[in-house]
DNA sequence: GTATTATTAGAGTATATACTCTAGGCAGTC
DNA sequence: GACTGCCTAGAGTATATACTCTAATAATAC
């Protein structure tokens, strides 16, 4: 593999798992065993680094989100939309993290993000659009159906940064492509309402699969906790 | 006003302004024109400042947060409810932002962060029931329940967020009080399919009140997204 | 007034960070 | 073998950052 391709790689890698505020470009260059100047040959500075990062998150989730125009939807559509778009959330983990600070670093990056969201959010209102001709939610205005896609995105990108928090530990990247998943759980109960009764139980039953596990957090009892909260998603 | 109490103020205002990632602790002094030993004389360092922040944040949501054993809610005490959140959101918005990084670095922060987000979580299931109770919405099973919290606080957490990615804005604290509390309205779009009859219109209504107003972002006509992605919160 | 304590200034420091600069190796080409 | 273009090493740098240390000043107690 190219040293270029390679620092992209090794830099996703540590970012993701300490987070781009604790890599450094020379932790970047000692992790890959090159030097600092090898490093700076290849990129300009760590924003260009996090720029081309960041675009081939964006070709990923567009890949994804590819809605066909000719044909309905259906429930393993869904399913894959859902599975993908945390997927990517996962590869990229490091990105929504510091993802504010990233942006006001970077105005190539806030205005490629900007248009990256709402090609999201319009890609979640024509999934809404395809499920109603589907026949499996009701069809909504599209008031309702723009302010329903804006939830599902703010429920898609804060999930990650709500288990992180979530989480006790002191042991650090304890977080699971599974316990992330289970945001699938949260985005299908926002859909729950507007279910066709033909549909409803085998979403239902979709839902089901990603709910969470409950003692994921063993060394607490957890029992007064989750008593005390009323709230069980597993977390507490 | 103690010194001490200045740095906590100035702290927080700065945090708020600039996020806590770009401002050290000789900024903080030398905006209040003190010196750095001066600063380190009251604090032993900026985690403990950042801290202290977070307990004044945690009292005053907590203090908000105080659902009445003994009585019914009304639509008033939700909107109070929404309104006091997001004006806490907003009061102490630094600390959404680099939360994670936060977290990581302060044990005590994580510990106390993860049973205030389980006592807000709490809270917010405990108000739905109690909306049920008071026939505004349709009781649901605690399941259910559950995961609509869990919906509502990201939400609720993520709006900020959204707001700042969303913006254009090359000039940099253009967020305002006002479109912070449209996050109402996508709180109360997820509650809409659980009202019953008797209150549907008056939380419409309620809902209008902190609709977007769409043209937000004047050097954009906006016209082109907006009708290229068919999402209109204005922020596009 | 004097002793004691609380507060402040300000110079200083160790470490980190993003990045530069120069010199040279290596592969291919003629 | 020499020339060329790509790649790499590694020492070095300017700046920033969190924090320390000493000495001096103000406030309070007796």
């Amino acid at each position: 593999m190219k040293t270029r391709d390679k620092i992209l790689l090794s830099s996703l890698e540590l970012f993701n798992e300490r987070g781009e505020r604790n890599i450094t470009t020379n932790h970047i260059a000692a992790h890959l065993a090159i030097s600092p100047g090898n490093l700076y040959y290849h990129f300009r500075n760590k924003s260009d680094i996090i720029y081309e990062i960041f675009q081939e998150y964006e070709k990923l989730v567009d890949y994804y989100l590819d809605i066909p125009e000719d044909r309905l939807l259906t429930l393993d559509d869904l399913t894959f939309y859902l599975e993908s778009v945390f997927d990517g959330l996962w590869s990229y983990r490091f990105f929504h993290r510091d993802l504010e600070y990233l942006l006001d670093s970077d105005t190539r990056l806030r205005q490629d993000y900007r248009e990256f969201t709402n090609r999201c959010l319009a890609a979640i209102n024509r999934i809404f659009g395809k499920l109603a001709e589907a026949g499996i939610i009701e069809p909504q205005p599209e008031d309702l159906r723009s302010a329903m896609s804006l939830n599902v995105w703010l429920v898609i990108t804060n999930w990650m940064a709500f288990l992180k928090t979530a989480h006790a530990s002191d042991e650090p990247a304890s977080l699971t492509l599974t316990e992330l998943k289970q945001g699938i759980y949260q985005v299908l109960t926002l859909e729950l309402p507007y279910l066709t009764p033909d549909y409803r139980e085998q979403v239902l039953a979709l839902r089901e699969k990603y709910r969470p596990t409950l003692p994921e957090n063993p060394e607490q009892s957890g029992e007064a906790s989750r008593a005390e909260t009323g709230v069980s998603v597993g977390i507490d």
